[in-house]
DNA sequence: CTGAAAGCGCTTACAG
DNA sequence: CTGAAAGCGCTTACAG
């Protein structure tokens, strides 16, 4: 194509000089290229452009989708909007990509690695992701939100997971519950595990493994099912603390269907603050964080690595804060 | 890097006719070969390989973000998947961007022509949207759902838009109502005009542009405020017709507010089926369509069109159906 | 300010 | 079966 724009009178050097520094050109040339681009509709060439730039001005935003809950997940939808934000503000394009599969984990790799984007955001990863090893093997920029069990040299944000629940559950506790549960997450998201951190911390010596049951996925029913199993091991068990909003919903069914009254006989509490927990009955107590800012600040790291910063060894927790709602009765005097 | 893999005795030449063909090659040398891959960690550069092939395996998922309601909209979350099942199975990887700016259309648009991806398939866009109408000019493969307005000769899929809220609208009549009004869809959205046409087609000689209002967005409170404009100009009206379950919803708040029974006083329906349109109370009387399919059709065409088959003119529309709970009122007997 | 030339990392006929 | 060579479409020192 660069012939045809060259076909404007100058060499396709000059021309190509022109798309970049913009200097060094005359006020004539600069004009006949300008008509000459017009007239053909020329678009450089991407793959050539960075085979000899080794820049994509692209970076891949990799999400791990459990059965098709991906866009359902509104943490990680306000994530993508907060990178996509930032990154197009820099004039970089997000490249979203699902792994959906196997096949689709080394498809990815072999594309983000093969130069076509030059770094990426890895949200919602498993732990232990093979996507997440395999890119954190290499020098290959990437940041990570959460915590895939991928090693400590690979930079990441997140949302303070453990200081939340922490936190939830201590307010529990000073309302006056004493048999407290958790409706842990499932077994492969990272976050469960930080989560359920939070939880035993804030437990201290009253801290019983038989009240905590992991939850199969993130699906309501999960909850639900966790819940139950809960009551069976402890019928008076008079509070609970779930992983996530969905989950909470879940427990809040099951404890329906057991006759409990909530909050009176159990209270429940989630994490969150799905933009629907206000409209639960009754109204959700939960965990706010900022996913949003989660996103944009990965995305901002990124782009420092491409940039060549060497920001391994980086770790950044974003504040998260308790929405005391009606869920978990009145709220504790502080 | 390649050097480096010729490091293991043969020629780049051969190395690369390994990595391709796969034929013509000693045993002993493929031996070789294989070592000094692993040995190296070698990854192809695809900006390089694209260049010369002219296939990138990659294809486009362009989505207009209005807001940040993008991942909320469970329609185009089906789609999306739909689309990355199909494209994955055929060993394409589906790269996902979102535009939310002229920046970023700009941004888009010379990506996608400049062969970052072999087609495109455009999901949400708006009527007239600039990243479709720059797109369709060109040759490039592309395809969309429902209809941008930008010509016949682009290929589309689609819903049944209009047979859907037809029928819906029929169903409706026949229930007994007979002052049917329209929550339409905001103005920028394709199908916001299908479904007006298929609601208008419904009320045949009863139709009354009076009771026809648009909502500002998809957002719940855009559909109670549209609600509330129709209870304004017509204080009598006995049901509604929205554009979508989220602006169904608005519609029950502000019918609930304004003190009228549903489904008594107005019966209320919906479209989409969202994953939630069962639990709203009462639960909503809906158009369910198949927006996996359309992902996964879509996709399917785009894979054809960049093996070079020409689908100018196509347009094929998929089924949708209606689903009666009771936010309508008991279903006609039909 | 502007050409000619080399090179980015690969693939692919073309001879051997 | 395998090398040498040309070329994909661009950018970038290097001379003029």
């Amino acid at each position: 194509v660069h012939d045809v724009a060259a076909a404007a009178g100058i060499s396709h050097a000059t021309v190509s000089r022109y798309l970049n520094k913009r200097a060094y050109v005359s006020a004539a040339a600069a004009a006949a290229i300008e008509t000459a681009i017009r007239e053909v509709d020329y678009i450089p060439n991407r793959a050539a452009r960075s085979l000899v730039r080794r820049r994509t001005h692209a970076v891949a935003f990799i999400v791990r989708a459990a059965g098709d809950s991906f866009f359902s997940d509104p943490t990680l939808n306000a994530m993508a909007m907060g990178a996509n934000t930032v990154l197009s503000v820099a004039d970089h394009q997000m490249l979203m990509m699902i792994v959906d599969s196997d096949r689709s984990a080394d498809r990815i790799i072999e594309i983000v690695r093969g130069g076509t984007a030059d770094g990426a955001i890895l949200a919602a990863m498993d732990h232990h992701d093979p996507v997440a090893v395999a890119l954190a093997r290499t020098a290959f920029p990437i940041v990570t939100t959460s915590d895939p069990g991928i090693g400590a040299a690979v930079p990441r944000v997140d949302t303070d997971n453990v200081g939340g629940t922490r936190a939830i559950t201590e307010l529990l506790r000073a309302t006056g519950r004493t048999r407290v549960g958790e409706v842990r997450g499932p077994d492969a998201a990272p976050v469960s595990g930080l989560r359920h951190r939070g939880f035993k911390a804030a437990m201290a010596g009253e801290y019983s493994a038989r009240r905590v049951v992991a939850a199969g996925s993130w699906h309501t029913e999960d909850g639900a099912a966790a819940m139950d199993e809960l009551l069976r091991r402890d019928p008076r068990i008079d509070a609970v603390v779930a992983a996530s909003d969905s989950l909470a919903v879940g427990a809040m069914e099951a404890l329906r269907r057991a006759g409990r009254l909530i909050p009176d006989d159990v209270a429940v509490v989630g994490f969150d603050d799905a933009p629907w927990a206000s409209q639960t009955s009754p109204p959700l107590t939960t965990v706010r964080q900022d996913a949003h800012a989660t996103g944009a600040r990965s995305a901002e790291l990124v782009l420092r690595m491409a940039e060549g910063e060497d920001l391994s060894g980086h770790s950044e927790v974003l504040a998260s804060r308790v929405v005391w709602r009606d869920s978990a009765g009145p709220a504790p005097s502080m």
